[in-house]
DNA sequence: ATCATTTTGAAAAAATTTAACAAAAGGAGC
DNA sequence: GCTCCTTTTGTTAAATTTTTTCAAAATGAT
């Protein structure tokens, strides 16, 4: 039972790289704070984690960026993020094809996501990277010029590139949304390169926290209409809610 | 005075493993806790240490505790490969422009590389990753296919790809080498992406750490006419380096 | 020399972590 | 099944650490 627990414990760590007190709290509703503190404790004994201020981290975790830098996860509205990687790794089916944005949501669905034969493209580094542990996953890195502050890359070349390219599905996610100027970015070329996957896509899927309503970023790279799915977390207002369901936008 | 310190900050968390505030409020007594916390989470951000409760360790440490899984591969003919990096980090120029390949020796010149103004173009994520935290550094990823066992990428879509770029100078690294079948690697897409560097490339630098002579490997993609200057470790035979500088190839 | 920016220090405020002890749960032996 | 003993767990309070805040000092550019 408290083995058992522990194991639990040590696997979640090791899958996420990083849990706070407060998640695994959440995980583990039925054990008080004290116990998984003390388990903490004793898988830091066992030399599994390395227990930070708030949490714990997967000494595996450190060991596998060893050879990029270790670079340190934002922790801005990480459960939102996380909820919505969830529900986002349920929607991918066994033998799909779709492209996925190189955003810290995209980071976050790329651990979730089960190693299943699929086929994924991204313009994401760090996606990639995360991606390449999984042993039955297909991936096709875009190439572009790299954009240093969230590793991703975009390149005006992107047509071409996709000219031989298929893939039914995009998941993306915006950094901005109102109702009004839609889905904005704040690249001109990343945004230039999600208005040809969507070109390419038949169906997409838009992953957005609701920290991100509200605000404008300079480029708009789609409306409200040119999305099939919105993937949010729990503090979407209803009124957005109704707004997307009256587009015809499933809300997740 | 806050960049030394923090180097030395650094320096010192990396040869302790560890070391607690209390230790370095007694190391460093001119300066306030305050300021050593903030010298902490800046190194935090950087990536080379870990804060944990009262103190902080380094990463290095973390990775040497159990660290087997990746140490493993970088740990092969590791010295050689430093001093090859090394080597090549001084033959870099400001403003210099150059196509570098994706091996673990290019790793290792990312990381040797100074913080210049100059523009590199690659095919390995994990060296884009760790070009990344350059400042100065304009880096551009070659898409394609990732190949997860070097975290490359290469596609035959390369020389479209290349159409419009250009690079003077090809930094590469071969995974095989013999006289008679010149460098080889083991992918033949990888193969055919570095015959389009080198035909973009006026310059061809060849890293070859000493153990991958006299082995050889499915494709072969340059042969010792094809390269210019050879950067390679002490370990290189005598008869060798002859061969090289008869066939007019610099050998450093 | 002056102004703006960055860095630093001190103390208060806000956490989180540890300690302590009692209650609950398991388990061995009869 | 029951008793005794050990282990595990939960609650609260205490200790400690971390963060915040704001003003002073240092730095650097014009």
């Amino acid at each position: 039972m408290k083995r058992e627990r522990i194991e639990d414990i040590a696997e979640i760590i090791d899958k996420r790289g990083k849990m706070t007190l407060e998640q695994l709290e959440k995980e583990f509703p039925n054990v008080s704070q004290m116990t998984l503190r003390r388990d903490l404790y004793q898988l830091e004994e066992d030399g599994r984690i390395i227990r930070v201020r708030c949490g714990a981290m997967s000494v595996k975790e450190v060991q596998k960026v060893s050879g990029e830098a270790y670079v340190k996860k934002t922790t801005i509205n990480t459960d939102a993020k996380l909820i919505i990687a969830q529900k986002a790794a349920k929607l991918i089916e066994e033998g799909s094809c779709f492209f996925l944005d190189g955003g810290t949501t995209a980071m976050y669905l790329s651990k979730e996501l089960p190693d299943i034969n699929c086929s994924i493209f991204t313009n994401g580094i760090a996606v990639a990277m995360e991606l390449a542990q999984k042993k039955n996953t297909q991936i096709t890195v875009v190439g572009g010029q790299l954009m240093k502050d969230n590793l991703s890359t975009a390149s005006p070349a992107a047509k071409e590139y996709f000219a031989a390219s298929n893939f039914e599905l995009a998941i993306v996610s915006a950094t901005a949304f109102t109702p009004e100027n839609g889905f904005s970015c704040n690249s001109q070329t990343e945004s230039d390169l999600l208005r040809q996957v969507f070109q390419k896509a038949r169906h997409v899927y838009m992953m957005l926290d609701s920290s991100k309503i509200g605000k404008i970023n300079p480029f708009t790279f789609a409306h409200i209409k040119d999305i099939d799915v919105l993937i949010s977390d729990d503090k979407l207002p209803k009124e957005y809610k109704t707004l997307f369901e009256e587009n015809e936008v499933v809300v997740i």
